[in-house]
DNA sequence: ATGTATTTTGATAATCATTCTCAATTAGGA
DNA sequence: TCCTAATTGAGAATGATTATCAAAATACAT
C-alpha cells in the first residue's frame, strides 16, 4: 500500500498548492510510481510514450520536479549527464553504489555514516539539509 | 614545496604520455596551482584571461581534464551547473560541506566513515573506485 | 450546466557549460 | 633546419533541461 499512500502525498501536495489535477499529472505518477527505481527522465519518457504517444518531454520534466517539490520524489545526477529520479516515502533515506561498468546502482544504508556526518557538520557549525553519498566502482559480477 | 612537486608530477604526466609542453599549459599550471580551490573551470578562465587574453577557453577545458588524469587535481561538481576543479597531492583525500547559502566550501576528513564506506562495499561484494561525500546546508554564518 | 479566470500542455526555441571541428601554429626529435 | 604529430583558438555543435506561448483543460462561481 505504500504506493497509494505517495500518490495521495502527491494529490494532497497538487490541493495544497493549487494546481491542478491533469490527466498527464495522473498518467506520469502511475508510471512513475510502478517503475523500476532511479530511473532517468528519458528512461521514463520513452516508457510512456509506448501507450501515450501525446505526451510531451516539458510535461515529464516538470511533473517530475513536481513529484521532487511533494516530497514523494528524491531527483539525483550520478555524473552521466542524465537527472534520475526514485519514490520514496517520507523519512526515508539511502545512500548509493553506482556500478561504473554496468550502471546498476545498488542501495545502502548506514546509520553510523549518518551521525558520523552529523558530528562532522555540528564541529563546523555547519547546518545540513541535505547529503550525497555516492561509492563508485564495479560490482560483484563486473569486477570478475 | 608542494606547489613545485605538483608541477613537476604534470611536467612528467606530460612527457609520460607523448603530449608536449606548452607555453599555455605552464601558463594555466601556474595560475591553477596559485588559485583558490574549487575554482570553477570559468573563474579560471576569467583570471587567465586578464593577463593573457588569447589563451582559449577550450584550451582551459582540455588543461584542466588533463590536470585531472595526471593525477594532481580533482574534477568535483556541487549541483551548479559547474565543474570544479582543485589541485591536490597523491594520495590526499578530503570531502566537502557546501553551503547553499553563500557557496563557501569546507573540507574535512573522517577516517572512520571511510573505513565505514569499505566495509559496507565489501558487504556488497563492490570494489571501490572513488565517493563522493557531500554535506549541503548552512554554514555558520550563514545560518544566523 | 455554463461561463470564466487560471493553470497546464505540447511543440518548439532557447539555454548554457562543455566538447568537437578544423585550419593554422607550435613543439621537439631526426 | 625539417618534418611530423600534437596543440591551439574560434566558432559550431552538443545535449539535457528549461523557457515561451498559443491552444486546451481545469476548478470554481454563477
Ligand atoms: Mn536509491
Ligand atoms: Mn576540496
Ligand atoms: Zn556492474
Ligand atoms: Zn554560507
Amino acid at each position: 500500500m505504500k504506493r497509494e499512500k505517495k500518490a495521495e502525498v502527491f494529490r494532497e501536495f497538487i490541493v495544497r498548492e493549487g494546481l491542478k489535477s491533469t490527466r498527464q499529472r495522473e498518467i506520469i505518477l502511475d508510471f512513475f510510481l510502478s517503475s523500476k527505481r532511479h530511473m532517468s527522465v528519458e528512461e521514463l519518457y520513452r516508457k510512456l510514450r509506448a501507450r501515450h504517444p501525446s505526451i510531451g518531454y516539458a510535461t515529464v520534466c516538470r511533473t517530475l520536479k513536481l513529484f521532487a517539490q511533494s516530497g514523494i520524489a528524491h531527483e539525483m545526477r550520478f555524473g552521466d549527464g542524465q537527472t534520475r529520479y526514485e519514490h520514496i516515502a517520507e523519512g526515508e533515506h539511502h545512500d548509493h553504489l553506482v556500478c561504473t561498468g554496468c550502471g546498476t546502482i545498488a542501495e545502502f544504508e548506514n546509520k553510523t555514516i549518518e551521525e558520523l556526518q552529523a558530528s562532522v557538520a555540528d564541529s563546523h557549525g555547519f547546518l545540513i539539509h541535505s547529503h550525497k553519498l555516492e561509492l563508485y566502482g564495479l560490482c560483484a559480477r563486473c569486477r570478475k
